[in-house]
Order: C-alpha cells, then structure tokens, then sequence
DNA sequence: ACCCAGGGTCATA
DNA sequence: TATGACCATGGG
C-alpha cells in the first residue's frame, strides 16, 4: 500500500468529504474551471452567477456573445479579458462536437486532454480539472497545494514537473473516479486550512509529520 | 498597505 | 530550462 493512499485515508477522515464541484451542469462546471484560474472561489462563483443571472450559462447562447461582452459579466473572477477570450476559443472548438458533452464522452482521455491543452489559456490544471470534475474521467490534479503539502512530507523532492508529479499519483493512488475527485478537494482544504505557505504546520493531521516543516 | 486565492502565457538569459 | 512579468478582482 503506497503512502498517497494512505495520507488519502487521513484526509478523508480529518476534513471529511468535500463534495466537488459545486456545479450543477456540466457546462457549468467546465466554465467555472476557467473562472477559477488562480483567483478565490469566491470571486469565480460570483462570475458564474452573474453569468446564470444573465441567462447565458449554456454554451449555444454563450458562443454568440463576443469576448468583449462576456468580459464584464466575469469582472469579479479577475484576469476578465483573458479568461473571456479563454471561454470564446473553448467554445468555438466545443461547437466542433455540436455542443455536447455526449458527443465529448465517446472521445477517450488522452485524445481530450490534448485538444483542451491546445486551447488558448487551458493548461494542465484546468484541462485535468475539466476532465475529472466535468466528464468523471480518473485523472489526478495536480496544483500548487499538492506540490508543497507532498514536498514538505517528503514524499516529493521539489523540483518535480506537473507531469511527473501526476504520474506518480496516477501509479501509486487506487482509488475509483470519485476518490480522485475528493483527494484533490481534500488538498485544496488542507493546503488552506493547515499545510498553509506560512513555512510552519500547526496542527497537522497526516501522520504529524509535517508538523514542523 | 500587503498577501493570497481551486493558473497560464510570453519574453528573456 | 528556468525565472520574471503580466494579467486583475476581492477578502483578510
């Protein structure tokens, strides 16, 4: 039994289920993906309502509206004018597949994920989120959080990519779909709550190990 | 006034 | 390949 599975266990048991993502849709969920690029959730999910409140959080009717119209309605999620354009690239390549997440569940994983990362603005993080969080595809995601909390257990050395540190996730943690949906959750609250960038960890609940790191 | 938040891209050395 | 600059709002 690899570590990750276990820290997994501990997670689960000290901040308990997360219940990712808040999304109601699946188009939802994709677009929120974009909006929370390095900005609070806070400030993402007032964008999205603004965008609900405006009837336009569906893709046929978000795809005739032009970057510079979307831009305002998303002030409050930050970098507004990239992630608009952001959204209007996406969308004229999910017109591609008439719009339909149907149509994108026959594609299989790596086909997905290198048209997403072709995208403008769509990296690893956001392309994996929409992949796990969206269409339920048994992808890690990877974020800043993930790589100081494993460094500081030890368990990374640092100076590992997005790509290594995923696949070292992706052969050691067995866990279903969902369990991937918590655990990045799980890391989100921790690297918050806990194994916060102050250079301390008061407190903490893996093994205490990191206590003082 | 500063730091941080569910990143990505581009220019430079 | 590895930093640095830039995008930008809102809450603590």
């Amino acid at each position: 039994m690899h570590i990750v599975n276990k820290i997994y266990q501990q997670l689960l048991s000290h901040h308990g289920p997360q219940h990712w993502w808040p999304g109601e849709t699946q188009f939802e969920v994709t677009i929120g993906a974009i909006l929370a690029q390095n900005v609070s959730w806070t400030n993402a999910a007032k964008a999205i309502e603004n965008l609900k409140k405006n009837d336009l959080l569906q893709p046929q009717k978000l795809f005739k509206k032009k970057p510079e119209a979307i831009a305002p309605l998303i002030k409050s999620s930050g970098y507004y004018n990239q992630k608009a354009a952001a959204i209007a690239t996406f969308l004229r390549w999910f017109k591609q597949y008439d719009f339909s997440f149907e149509i994108l569940q026959k594609l299989p994983t790596e086909t997905l994920r290198e048209e997403l990362l072709a995208l403008l603005r769509i990296g690893p993080e956001t392309a994996d989120s929409i992949l796990l969080y969206a269409l339920e595809r048994k992808i890690f995601v990877v974020d800043s959080y993930t790589k100081r909390i494993f460094t500081r257990l030890g368990i990374l050395t640092g100076n590992e990519d997005y790509t290594a540190i995923q696949k070292m996730f992706h052969q050691n943690f067995e866990g279903a779909v969902h369990d991937y949906n918590e655990y990045h959750a799980l890391i989100v609250k921790h690297g918050k709550d806990i194994c916060t960038k102050k250079p301390h960890c008061d407190m903490c609940c893996i093994d205490n190990i990191c206590k003082t790191v």
